[in-house]
DNA sequence: CGGCATTTAGTTGTGCACAATTGAATTGTG
DNA sequence: CACAATTCAATTGTGCACAACTAAATGCCG
């Protein structure tokens, strides 16, 4: 079963007008180097965001979570699960932890008792005050000027969307 | 305090003073597109290779692991996490997995005690063979031709490069 | 040799992502 | 009104990321 040999290794990956498909070992490493780089920008991300957040008190879901908040004022937590894509496996307890911190409150909805409402306290709409001062931060420790960023927002988005219809059709048999 | 106006208390030392600079309400909106257009992207990726890897038994740090391992052979834990950018909390439990699945086994090095050696075992290098299908599935997925991919992993690698610089020097005082 | 910093895995604790399930409230239908 | 289907939040369980700590082995120093 190791007869997996790349007999030959035709490897043009970058050419534009390379005809040949890469070889199959190959293709593991390129795809690795693809969809690693895309999770350590995540992480990247992530972790200077954990810096500029610390002071704040917030992870950076939780920061997530604000945004919505600070933009709507209040929201049913379905509403704030599908802006971020989040379910309420997720943001129940995260909900809670803000709510602990004083940042939310959360109530049943009174004219429909399965719906919980979300709206920022005092303290945490004056939290954004502090907050404002975060995307300057981040947008230099990018290092990419403002039309770059957009240009990988356009991407990113673009990639979001195929992928997330990929993932629905993709059921078992594909492999 | 709703009337949170910039009142250019906190104009930018940094930033350019550009004329037509962003208001700062625009700025949290703006910046939550490009944090969250990347966060998205990876949990969108992350949907896709679930799909792909559930035949194979893996999740997708597992099957992480499992391409370097291929690449590889044998590693300690710590050169498995300096690819992977992971430290032992996050491989520990993982490799003890990855073995409890019978796909590598963990022996002490015989010279270095200290050390952990981590091997696929046979299932694990038959394993490849199935996941040599996962990459064509996954840049099929994406919509993107190679070169669009390949761009894109360009500016992520710098992107993390940068981000990661940034998140070392920036001590707290920053906010 | 004894002592001590360093290296390396492992453990613990917190928080997030997601699947699956539960249970209550609502809506639709007869 | 009664009853089934749907909607919504919450809960449970698994796995990953990361910080902080533990513990053992190694190597260096005097």
């Amino acid at each position: 079963m190791t007869t997996s040999r790349a007999t030959a290794a035709s490897r043009a990956p970058g050419a534009p007008g390379a005809p040949g498909a890469p070889e199959e070992g190959d293709l593991l490493r390129l795809e690795k180097q693809i969809c690693f780089s895309l999770s350590a920008a995540s992480r990247a991300f992530n972790g200077v965001y954990r810096v500029l957040l610390k002071d704040l008190g917030l992870t950076y879901p939780q920061y997530l979570v604000m945004l919505v908040l600070w933009e709507h004022g209040e929201l049913p937590v379905k509403k704030v699960g599908e802006r971020l894509r989040l379910d309420s496996g997720t943001l129940s307890p995260l909900l809670k932890r803000l709510e602990a911190a004083g940042l939310v409150r959360r109530e049943r909805s009174a004219r429909d008792e399965r719906s919980v409402n979300v709206r920022p306290t005092e303290e945490g709409v004056a939290l954004r005050e502090r907050a404002l001062q975060v995307p300057r931060h981040i947008v230099a420790a990018t290092g990419f000027d403002l039309d770059e960023l957009l240009d990988l927002r356009t991407r990113l988005d673009r990639l979001t969307t195929t992928l997330d219809a990929a993932a629905l059709e993709q059921t078992p048999d594909c492999l």
